[in-house]
DNA sequence: TAACCTACCAAACACTTGTTAGGGAAGGAG
DNA sequence: CTCCTTCCCTAACAAGTGTTTGGTAGGTTA
């Protein structure tokens, strides 16, 4: 799971996160709000209160700002997706536990998530960002074997195309960052229950 | 529902709706691809064999490329939507239409689904595309009004919050847009089915 | 005081961007 | 043959892009 966190620091600076994680939680928000490549420097040197220049001598380059938040982000995900996994549960407890998680993970970054789910698909196309589809591919056989393995110890149901119920969940989940704003009505806990509601019961009453 | 078709022809062009076709195809096939803020005009005019300039014999500007490929699709969903919210079905049978008419008009408008969910959020800022949130605000009132309608039927859980479900709904049936490809194994009727079954049912298996 | 490091500014750079102006080849109409 | 329309090219523009270079104010260390 360090596989996903490849650039970022270069020399052994051990010192200086401070200014740096504020600069980079600043281009975050501006990059989920405008968009990466809608996003120039000078914008982000705006909503610092600095100019453009000013911006490297903290960072390499724009792109480098991005992968930081980006792999900052997957690394954070895998280290409690992992944990989850390896905690030996039953399949609905896992898939419980893997949605909790993620709309936990909305709620401390959503700016990164957002930024992911806009950007990811053509940023895996370059060479330097293949961690991401790495990551995607991890994630497709986490969630998918959970949903196999539920279908095989009869708690799921078997007439679903698993693959479809896979993207079908994925996709609700993470899409949520559209839409969801920490300090809201709902916690991400409430959020993630509500939801486990409807995906595993349905919305349909039924009278027996 | 003519409100969502704003720009489009100027003049009462009569005539060459052929080669302008073409090139919205082309053009929106590059805006879904790589976003439209990282498509240049040299990259669509590549695609379509020509020189950049060469575009603007038929478009005034990009924005306006982008502009009738949204508002051309808008207009066909609501065309379809209008249609099934103006039959008289009940809230369970409004919601599968709602979502098969949805899953039908990705099938065909792929590309302009795809752009409408990256873009559409940073468009609706500026006044020029105002008509993407009055749209936004439509699909809103009919979707939540469907929900809720099923709620006071009890045909529909009550114990759910609607707005929630509403909006992993409408979402899980967009988002979509990102995975499906016209022509692979599952119709859209297929998936709107399958869609429609895990939500309704859930995925969960009851022994009762 | 002197040397040094951090965090920034000022100004420019090479390049890309969307867009425009004028011209020209091809073909149908009179 | 001439005129006109359709569709495209050539060539350039002004503005904006990410990035670099050299300098500097202020604090810390020796």
């Amino acid at each position: 799971m360090p596989k996903s966190s490849n650039s970022a620091h270069k020399k052994t600076t051990v010192s200086p996160p401070e200014r740096r994680e504020e600069l980079l939680a600043i281009a975050a928000q501006v990059f989920a709000a405008q968009g990466y490549n809608a996003t120039t420097v000078r914008k982000i040197a705006d909503a610092a209160g600095i100019l453009a220049g000013s911006l490297y001598y903290h960072f390499d380059s724009k792109e480098s700002m991005l992968d930081e938040i980006l792999s900052g982000f997957l690394d954070e995900l895998w280290a409690r997706y992992d944990a989850v996994l390896g905690a030996g549960l039953g399949p609905r407890e896992t898939l419980e536990a893997l949605v909790t998680e993620s709309f936990r993970e909305i709620d401390r970054h959503l700016d990164a998530v957002a930024i992911y789910q806009k950007e990811s698909r053509h940023l895996g196309t370059r060479p330097h960002f293949a961690y991401l589809v790495e990551s995607q591919q991890k994630f497709e056989k986490a969630w998918l074997g959970t949903l196999e393995r539920g279908v095989a110890a009869k708690v799921f149901r078997a007439d679903l195309d698993v693959r479809l119920t896979y993207r079908f969940v994925r996709d609700t989940v993470w899409v949520a960052a559209s839409w969801y704003r920490p300090g809201g009505r709902h916690s991400p806990e409430e959020i993630a229950r509500q939801y486990l509601s409807m995906v595993l019961e349905g919305i349909a009453l039924h009278d027996s």
